[in-house]
Order: C-alpha cells, then structure tokens, then sequence
DNA sequence: AATTTTACTGCGACACAGTTGCAATATTAC
DNA sequence: GTAATATTGCAACTGTGTCGCAGTAAAATT
C-alpha cells in the first residue's frame, strides 16, 4: 500500500511539526483550516504512526495524543519511545520531556510500548 | 458522606485483594460471584480511589485499571503512586512492577498523577 | 493530456468505556 | 422499629475511536 500526499496529511503533519506538542484529535480538528472528517484525522493519524512519523502517547484521561518528538526524529524505526509526557491539567498541553530512561523489567518480560505521562501542573499553570 | 458497606463493596473489594493485580471493570464484572450493575461497579470503585483504597492506572488501550499495591499500602494518603504497571498484550494482566522511580521534572512543573505502563509480553507469555 | 488504477475521504453507523439522573432499596443511626 | 440517607439498578446519555461503503482524487500508465 502505497501512501499517497493530500491536502489532509500534509496540513496535519505540518500542524503537528508546527506545535511541537502531542495533540488529540479533537486539538488538530479545532486547529485545522479546512474542515477534515473525523474518520479521517483518525486514520491519517494512525498511517503516521505505522509509518513512524509520529507516536502516539494515551493520556491519564484515556484520551490518545500524537506527537512528532523532535529528539527522537532520528530513530525513527524504534516503536517504543521510552520517554515522558507531561500533561497539565490546567491547560491541556500535553509535551514531550527530554527524559530518556531506562526501566529494567523483570527477567523473560519484554516491553513493546513505554506509555509514560505524568499529570499535573506545567509551569504556566502552577 | 460518610461510606457503608454493602455486599459489592465487600465483593469486589476481597477480590482486588486476592487478585494483586490491576483488574479493569469487565474483569472485576466476570470475576464476581454475584450480578452487580456495571455503573456500581464504577460507582464503587472511584469511592475507593477518593478513599485511597485502591488507585487507579489507565493502560495504553485506554482502559481503566484498579489494584491494591500491596506494597504501597502503607502510604495510602499520597495520590500520586509513581510505580510502574506492566501490562501482557497476550494475557492481559496487568501487573505492579516493584519498581519506584523518581523522575525530576522541569522547573515550576508539579506532578499530580503518575501515570507509567509498559506494554509488551509477561514472563509466561513471551 | 486522457485514462486507468487504487489510495484516500466523507458519511453514517457502530462498539465500547465511563458517567449521570432518578426512583427503589438497603444500611446505619436514633 | 423508624427515620435519614448512602447505595443500587436501570436506562439513557456522552465521548472516543473504528469500520464499511460509495464517491473522490492522487499517481501511474498510456
């Protein structure tokens, strides 16, 4: 299957580069110019993620978030971005923390998806 | 408001205990000797979380997990259970890793809920 | 440039998790 | 035993995410 560039991903993608944060989808739908279906965020979005161009983070509030990390753009193929997300419950922003860490697991376990997020207060909020 | 004890409260109490792990709504409803209504059953368990009783994880699926760590039991009035959870993508227990970790956030940043699973395969079946 | 191929979109419907209002019930206090 | 009120069950509802299908549009082919 080959991708194909439409005016949806790439307004998206850019949105998504544009703000440097992890966005739900109802934050891309609001921030896009044109009107895009619902279905269609959803798949475009989870093409990004098969794809590797974004990775998606579930929040405490069950809620998925999709985000572009700047620093970990160069490993690309790694599925399983092993660093923390910070979400405010203030202002809804959810971002990336530099914080790579590595969390030793039981022996004969093996981790497929590290979903870090710790909530609280960001430092505009507090 | 003060609290009463009913025989779902008792029930569903007795079998986080037995069970040590995370278990999310469905499986607390199919484990239950007794019919309980979906919504007491929710009802119960978020009295448990404001109680301090049992916390709360949400998984990378975006469900709700509820255990008592038997291992923070002791310091049941702190909110904010900075553990890990590991959860099997096979078998679908969900597990508390024994593991506490201190991670130092940005200045001006105040953590409210540490929410941290791993997802990937258990010991039994990897 | 026109045509074919097929990936993508929009719409509607759906599945599921979790919540809420309300009347009925059961627990606790008196 | 009776009164006060916390809890329950039911139904309805909200919100997130998915899927099938027909129509549309991007890319490949000619």
């Amino acid at each position: 299957m080959k991708r194909r560039t439409t005016s949806s991903t790439t307004e998206i993608l850019d949105l998504l580069k544009a703000s440097g944060n992890a966005m739900s989808h109802d934050m891309i739908q609001s921030s896009l110019d044109s009107k895009v279906d619902r279905a269609t965020i959803y798949r475009v979005l989870n093409r990004f993620c098969e794809d590797g161009k974004v990775h998606r983070v579930v929040g405490d509030d069950g809620k998925q978030y999709f985000a572009i990390c700047s620093n970990c753009g160069a490993k690309k193929q790694v599925h399983s971005h092993n660093h923390i997300h910070f979400r405010c419950l203030q202002c809804g922003t959810v971002e990336c923390l530099d914080r790579e860490l590595s969390i030793p697991l039981p022996e004969g376990y093996v981790a497929k998806v590290h979903n870090l997020v710790i909530s609280g207060f960001c430092n505009e909020c507090s």
